[in-house]
DNA sequence: GTTCAGCCAATGGTCATACGATAAGAACCT
DNA sequence: AGGTTCTTATCGTATGACCATTGGCTGAAC
């Protein structure tokens, strides 16, 4: 009797109750549906809209204060903290703000983080990658090579060849980043994909970038990733000069389609 | 007639139970109390462990699971997750893997972090910065030289200095990252300020950073920030060389003492 | 002896209720 | 008007009950 109440204000969570909840509120709050220093409806009120009980509701709060997202007192609610408190490390919150708003500002500061970092990891990748590690991005390149001639998921590839390359690091930090960066890549591999011949021209520059890396050059490697990287930033900044507002709201799967 | 507990296993939490059982648990964990791959206690346990009640308790583990740290599930108890899957960029874990283990690979780590981010983001600050920032900026070096001349609390001026320049990146993934290096730069710098002359040598090369990005001039702040950089590395890689074992276990305030 | 199905029990997941603690805002007193 | 007290909304904590899931045990069938 109680999973009957289909025209609950959300979603009902049917079951895992806490990890609905904490999605669904979380998005709401990156989403700016509760804006920045005022506080979400009471626990009470939350309850009922998720049609979940209290203790749900709580301990998905307290998921979200784990993340920087909010602050919990008696009488003063549950408040939004300002933005440069998120944790905007945290896989779920890159998540969600990629899902729902992958603004300029977002993209430009992603932009900015994948150039600073990713020419830094791989100089590390080319002077200590093990030889389990390069097989493994090897097997990625092979992967794209196999999307472009015989068609199949260019972009997974992608992603895990510029993972792969952070994995071989052999920072923790890094290989860190590299699951926020994550967002930034497929957004920026799909943009690139989709132009004509995308994939072909950059599969020349990512053999390069394997091969500088396998022979033990850093120079060499962080000039091509850097190549690699500018040629994505003026796809992403094209792409963004040609919209006037964001287009895409709750439409996880490809954010791009629009292209 | 609960608080009389004295002689509980850990801490008995007076007040705010649910903050101290996150701190006492994710400071367990993190210093590898309980095995990667193995099971904390089951709830009850930890209720009587801690003295709180199960919905501390399982709030608590939650905290923890946002954090990356843990996982749970029926039957297979709290399992403590690999490192790799920990959010190495959350302020809590950072914080307490700075006061539970300091390891060489954790501050080598984090070093080399530094020297990617911060010479990158002064670059960017020096093109950005604003009035107000630099005025902040200049604030920390006044309370550095004064410290300086007329003694007082070098190092929280010295890591206001440097994430001061952080935020003027304008970048929010760095202004993050800056709350993340701060475990670093403090421990960085008490070892650095131990040394004789250590600050007053140190206060020019911070003049010079700083009068680089006023004058607009990137490339000049990234030469400045990289020496201040690699004479920090030198000093650290010296006390890390000289010892064999990690000294501090439970020393929270200051973790360079044995200097 | 081996394999597989099915049961069992341990453990987290969810719910409901009650009361304590805190602080914002109102009411009150000076 | 200013400060102080009081009220009350809201989160914090505790307790007890029951549900749901899953790993492992048991035992039967081959």
């Amino acid at each position: 009797m109680h999973s009957l109440r289909l025209i609950s204000p959300t979603r009902i969570p049917v079951k895992n109750a806490h990890a609905s909840t904490v999605e669904a509120l979380g998005k709401s709050i990156v989403a700016g549906q509760y804006p920045v220093g005022t506080s979400l409806p009471p626990e009470p009120q939350l309850c009922e809209n998720f049609g979940v009980s209290r203790t749900v509701v709580r301990e998905s709060i307290k998921s979200l204060v784990a993340k920087g997202l909010i602050v919990t007192g008696p009488k003063l609610g549950t408040r939004v903290l300002s933005e440069d408190q998120w944790n905007w490390f945290d896989p779920d919150v890159v998540s969600w703000l990629s899902q729902k708003r992958l603004s300029a500002d977002f993209l430009r500061d992603l932009q900015e983080l994948r150039r600073i970092v990713e020419p830094a990891a791989i100089r590390l990748a080319a002077e200590r990658a093990t030889t389990q590690e390069l097989t493994s991005i090897e097997l990625a390149f092979s992967g794209m090579k196999n999307a472009v001639e015989n068609g199949g998921d260019y972009v997974t590839h992608d992603l895990r060849f510029h993972q792969g390359l952070l994995q071989a690091s052999g920072n923790r930090m890094l290989v860190q980043m590299s699951k926020v960066l994550g967002a930034l890549l497929r957004t920026s591999f799909e943009i690139s994909t989709a132009k004509k011949n995308g994939p072909a021209e950059s599969l020349s520059m990512h053999r390069e970038v394997l091969d500088a890396v396998i022979a033990r050059e850093p120079d060499r490697a962080e000039a091509a990733i850097l190549h690699l990287i500018d040629g994505a930033k003026q796809d992403i900044d094209l792409v963004l000069s040609s919209r006037r507002r964001i287009p895409y709201i709750g439409r996880p799967a490809s954010p791009l389609r629009a292209l």
